[in-house]
DNA sequence: GTAGAGGTTGACGTTACGTCAAGGTCAAGC
DNA sequence: GCTTGACCTTGACGTAACGTCAACCTCTAC
């Protein structure tokens, strides 16, 4: 038994670039190479290459299957390590194709979902320079860890709350009505609420932000721009940073 | 609003290193590049960048991401697209999951899956010359794709049944049994069905296989060692061939 | 001698960047 | 004015597993 490398491609179903490739990896080597550089298989070579390609077809990378074929009595094991990898894999997808499902189902029903995505990371990875100044960089190190820990869907929830808060701070401001008044003080309960489900804020636990903390960002909703800019300017800043500053006073 | 690439990198959680990535595909150009060609970006690269950074989330690639950015009307199609393709990702997960699972099963008992592996388009890529010249290249080509469409399990299935019928035609070769006899015709009418399973052989319908098909796969076993290998050499397959002639006399 | 089929070694393309490498720019401190 | 350090630039290689030319050699058959 001989082959060329055309034969032994057909016998096994598959190309002899993919044997010139295993052979360049050092995965098959030929049986043997003429003088003029021809390869030629054996019958030996069949086998390793079925039970590479069977390998592969469980989906093994190639350096795995080397390893494997090299020491056979590890194979349960490799595969086991493999399985776990295709496992994770799987709820990866599964995932993702619920947040797909979500996004079509929001974007039919009209909901401009991708502006209310815009605070993915916007206003988290906004407060890092500032949390890590205030607050230290272990605050924000936790804060960010928590923030990655959530899944695309937890996160669309999250600032969905966060979206729905933004613009009913933007609509009280915009009715003028006072910020030490019960509407005021209901949203700013609200703000405080969602605050608390911030780990790394201080005071980000149950227990809620800190007085402090809470100031604090009443005031760098004024100062900074590109904060203000979710309550609608330095005006609904100035309206939000009031109501909170009210709320404060009263509760914290 | 004006950030340099680093800000708005931390801005929206990625590196500058895809935000120069996104300047070279096309994707997304910063809002103007200073004299020192320094790239610089406004708000509204942020929201784009966000929506990219979303869809990315998604699963979709890059180019798709252009498109849905161009033509946002047409988002629904293009993430219905991108969910057939994971929904189909997802199936093809869970077979290879089966099959590992199966494989370590197997390895574990003690079987030599391995080699029973073998078969994997073993003898089916070892029909395709002799079945091309003698059936036509059209009856290889449907053979082929049946192959091709099985899933891994299937084959296995299939790989399995065909290596149980082999290792049943030796023992009864070499127990020196009657190739006319009962146990023998038996084992012919398993070999009857068995072809039956492969469309693209003449007759491989639900009819079975013809008399000339028959016949000749039964002279070619024993003309061809390649095949011969599979029923244990030279007098494996003279005694296959009897007991399948003997089989068409009587029933073909 | 000349097709024609099949063999060889490069080398680029694929996905979405990570990761150096070499060098220019800018603000701060001496 | 110079150094230092942080940040910026372009260029180019590496990744997984081959597909796909390209340019050129070899063998068989007519």
């Amino acid at each position: 038994m001989d082959w060329s490398i055309q034969e032994i491609a057909k016998l096994a179903g598959t190309t002899s670039r993919t044997l010139r490739h295993y052979d360049d990896i050092g995965l098959l080597a030929p049986a043997r190479i003429a003088s003029n550089g021809y390869r030629h298989y054996d019958a030996d070579s069949l086998v390793r290459l079925q039970r590479i390609l069977l390998l592969r077809e469980l989906g093994l990378g190639l350096p795995a299957i080397a390893e494997v074929l090299d020491r056979e009595d590890r194979a349960p094991h490799a595969l086991r390590g493999h399985l776990e990898w295709l496992r994770r894999e799987q709820h990866r997808l599964t995932r993702q194709i619920a947040s797909v499902e979500h996004t079509i189902d929001a974007l039919e029903g009209g909901e401009r979902l991708m502006a209310e995505q815009m605070f993915d990371g916007f206003d988290h990875t906004e407060y890092k320079e500032e949390v890590e100044q205030r607050w230290g960089v272990d605050a924000y190190a936790r804060s960010d860890a928590w923030w990655r820990s959530m899944s695309a869907d937890e996160k669309r929830d999250w600032q969905g709350r966060m979206s729905q808060l933004s613009a009913d701070w933007i609509a009280a401001s915009e009715r003028g009505v006072d910020p030490a008044g019960n509407e005021a003080q209901a949203l700013a309960q609200r703000h405080f609420d969602w605050l608390r489900g911030i780990p790394g804020t201080p005071g980000g636990g149950a227990e809620g932000p800190s007085r402090e903390y809470f100031l604090g960002l009443a005031e760098m909703y004024v100062a900074d721009e590109r904060f203000g800019a979710n309550y609608g300017g330095v005006d609904g800043a100035r309206f939000v940073r009031d109501a909170m500053t009210a709320y404060a006073e009263r509760n914290l």
